[in-house]
DNA sequence: GCAAAGTGTTCGCAATCGCAACCAACCGAA
DNA sequence: TTCGGTTGGTTGCGATTGCGAACACTTTGC
């Protein structure tokens, strides 16, 4: 039964339905799919992709069978949307980066929701661990390995940053004169080969220079669609990086390149896909 | 009965429910799963299902039968319906605290309960906040403060204590020599008029000396119960003290004595009306 | 006719949830 | 103490629902 009958071509079209249902699930607190999908006579795969779009645009939050309202001051609903996105990739990204951290180390993870799939890796481990250290600028990272056995947690201070549940600033500036630390793991808004690793907000990126300069090697942890991306501050020059962890989604010309400059490359996961253009959703760090 | 034909009245997402629970068990202080269970119309093992994803997330501690709230120092499982029941005394001296709190002001908070509840209040003040600053060593305090408008937060570093979620350690020493503040409010196991302000651990005595030390004036928020009790460390001696938020029980002799002495002795109304604007304003629907 | 955008359909897969069976902890009694 | 009984926890199975990706169809513009 195709011919979707009248079809009504004039009426709405996708903006404005995602409009409405941005409006309808701000008003409501939530919405289910199969709900839109009534109400505004289409499938539910139509209402799944508005809400995809939606959620891009940081407009509400998809739950399994719907979606819910991100009230304003929910700084935790927030991070989940970032947390999502590109949630497979960054699930092989941290299970690939946490299993090169060996017992004994101190390492760094700044406040990127890439590092917190690697905490949490961490804390999946079968064997427990002895005498982890791990030092983060990451509130969220923080209370969530905070009291795993064998595992030291570290916060750095300054003020915090809601949007991301991070630390920032030069309150913390004397930490690392105090702390040594193995490896760090950031993420980054944008990384190429030039610019090296960049984040948009220029605080996040002081800090994470401080952590850069206090770690004897630096990996980056970014999924394939911040390659070849640039973003407001560099805070890591390429030459200084021992490794990049990624999706298998990296362009081919940009991973050999590294390679030959003598920095890893783990490609974490499945083969992925054409990487081609890359999704340019907005910026997850 | 599984009853799930059509039923779902208000089909409650799963997030949606983890939030709720958490809300409860933190209201609460505790909450069994057959309890929840039935609140939520669903089986047993869903509910640990949802308290194990809460867990893992640091919001409640499972327990056999249910979860309690992560609140402060623990040391005995008994004292736990007490605790709840000092919940009331606890939102009245908060709210009494937070009034105290003018626009420009720069005010420490530890790591405490009680304090928590002081945060509350000051983020349920109808009239919006301008330049207000609230340091603190707890990570639920700064979360949970973070993003409201007008008031910033910073927040100390250091090793993060999983059972109070909160950041001790020498590591952070250097932060009140950028930072002065004019009030301090901090909670306490004990007080008493001979051994002053005391905590159970002295990791967290130690930092609340430094709180004590950067504060032009300090105030106590404890309830009734830690009148005349002593703990094992102390961190502020009486007479540096300008005044004790407490509840309508504190002794009347040491009431009388702290006031000759000069200081003040704000008690909270009985509860009441007074905790009439629940703190908790984030409720998903 | 071809290309692009939007939508619907199909199919394999994942998440959610409940049930039942088995295991662990606690409790009262002999 | 040892012994069952009770309660609660965990795991595996299955059913349902929803999701994601690929493909097909329609409309619009060139």
């Amino acid at each position: 039964m195709t011919a979707k009958a009248g079809n009504l071509p004039d009426s709405v079209f996708a903006r404005e339905r995602q409009q409405q249902i941005a409006r309808l699930v701000e008003e409501a607190g939530r919405a289910r799919v199969t709900e839109l999908a009534g109400t505004f006579g289409v499938s539910a795969v139509t209402i799944r992709k508005d809400l995809l779009v939606l959620e891009g645009r940081r407009l509400v939050i998809r739950t399994h069978g719907g979606a819910i309202a991100l009230g304003e001051s929910r700084p935790e609903l927030a991070f989940e949307i970032r947390e999502r996105l590109q949630r497979r990739e960054k699930v092989g990204i941290g299970a690939a980066a946490a299993a090169r951290v060996s017992d004994g180390e101190s390492i760094v993870l700044d406040a990127s929701t890439t590092a917190l799939y690697v905490a949490r890796h961490l804390k999946a481990r079968q064997a427990a661990w002895h005498g982890l250290t791990v030092v983060t600028n990451s509130i969220r990272l923080a209370s969530e390995l905070a009291g795993h056995p064998g595992i030291t947690v570290l916060m750095l201070g300054g003020r915090v940053r809601w949007e991301a549940l991070s630390v920032v600033g030069p309150l913390g500036d004397g930490f690392f004169r105090r702390v040594n630390v193995q490896k760090a793991f950031l993420g980054a808004a944008g990384f190429s080969i030039e610019a090296g690793l960049s984040d948009a907000m220029e605080e996040e990126a002081q800090i994470k220079r401080s952590m850069v300069n206090a770690a004897r090697e630096v990996y980056a942890v970014v999924d394939h669609t911040k390659w070849g991306r640039l973003a407001l501050a560099t805070f890591c020059r390429t030459d200084r990086l021992a490794g990049v962890f990624t999706d298998g989604g990296a362009p081919a010309a940009m991973v050999a390149a590294l390679r030959d400059a003598g920095i890893q490359v783990i490609e974490a996961g499945q083969p992925g896909a054409a990487d081609g253009a890359g999704p340019r959703g907005d910026g997850a760090s």
